[in-house]
DNA sequence: GTCTATACGGGGATAGAC
DNA sequence: GTCTATCCCCGTATAGAC
């Protein structure tokens, strides 16, 4: 991976996640990464190529969230990690996850079948065995409930809401369960 | 509006809905209503005419909603059926609701600071007067809870999950609140 | 109100020099 | 590896006849 080919993709990472996908015209992405058209081409083929390249990045970086969270060993601490995750990504990669979310609503995705990484349902595997661990007596509906409730929140946090609204949410959420 | 009129837009929106915005050519939705192209921007102006004219119906379609959870008189009943809008939005007009939840995400909607309608902001503030009557210390985050929580669910919606899935998850948020 | 034909621009992608 | 120049298609939008 030169230099140049890194430069172009976090372009267009950034545009991809600012303005979409359909909307982003290669030539902004080789303008702004100060390189020519051309190049974007020679390294990726095309432009699902550029995207597929943006996409291949996102297992790992997700494999290393949810390892921290495997490591815990207390059933609560790893549901509130897991509570905590959206907004550490946001923080943390914010353009990157941001793209990823909203990828869901993009055309050549939304009609595949909902696709769950490995890593998504290892965690969702996790946090049924700790909730049932902790006594909950529906462990797969309240998993279920918890994972729509982070997709919400996920949704809020694409907002840029201010540092103390986050924490205050997220004490309120993490309140709910002890 | 005639009845080509409401052909264009008919069309338009299932298409909309199932490609995206910007992925529809306008000749595509000409060919699929059995009009001319021509037709279109005559009675749209352009492609965020006809756009406009489907988000148009948006909001009185909403409000008959949102009143009838109005006339309710018990707030335990209001925030059930408010947890029920979702699944019924999806059931009744599908199609016209994953359209309007997509467009969260695309271009021109995105980057605009996140404008809740006058029905929306009519809702929340009713369903923090239900908490209140209903004895929650602190209602105002329990409604942004729900929000969060209802915004998810409409994603796990949009994957067309069977009616009996439905059933459980309703009546499971359901029993979170009585 | 509606259609056919067409103009215009931009976006993706390639060729070939350096 | 990188750039410049260029092609070609397709999508939006308009003109003008009926």
């Amino acid at each position: 991976m030169t230099e140049k080919q890194e430069l172009i993709l976090e372009t267009a990472l950034r545009l991809f996640a600012k303005y979409g996908f359909d909307t982003t015209p290669t030539s902004q992405i080789a303008k702004e990464a100060g390189v020519s058209e051309g190049l974007i081409f020679r390294h990726f083929t095309n432009k699902d190529g550029l995207m597929d390249a943006i996409l291949a990045l996102s297992d790992e970086r997700m494999s290393t969230h949810v390892s921290r969270i495997v490591e815990l060993t207390d059933p609560l601490a790893q549901v509130h990690a897991t509570i905590e995750l959206p907004a550490k990504l946001f923080s943390e990669e914010r353009e990157f996850w941001m793209l990823q979310f909203s990828l869901k609503w993009q055309k050549k995705y939304k009609n595949q079948p909902y696709q769950a990484s490995t890593h998504q349902l290892e965690l969702t595997q996790l946090i049924t065995n700790a909730f049932q661990k902790l006594g909950y007596p529906e462990p797969e509906k309240e998993v279920l409930f918890l994972i729509m409730l982070l997709d919400g929140l996920s949704s809020q946090l694409m907002r840029q809401p201010s540092d103390e609204f986050i924490q205050t949410i997220l004490a309120f959420i993490k309140s709910k369960y002890r």
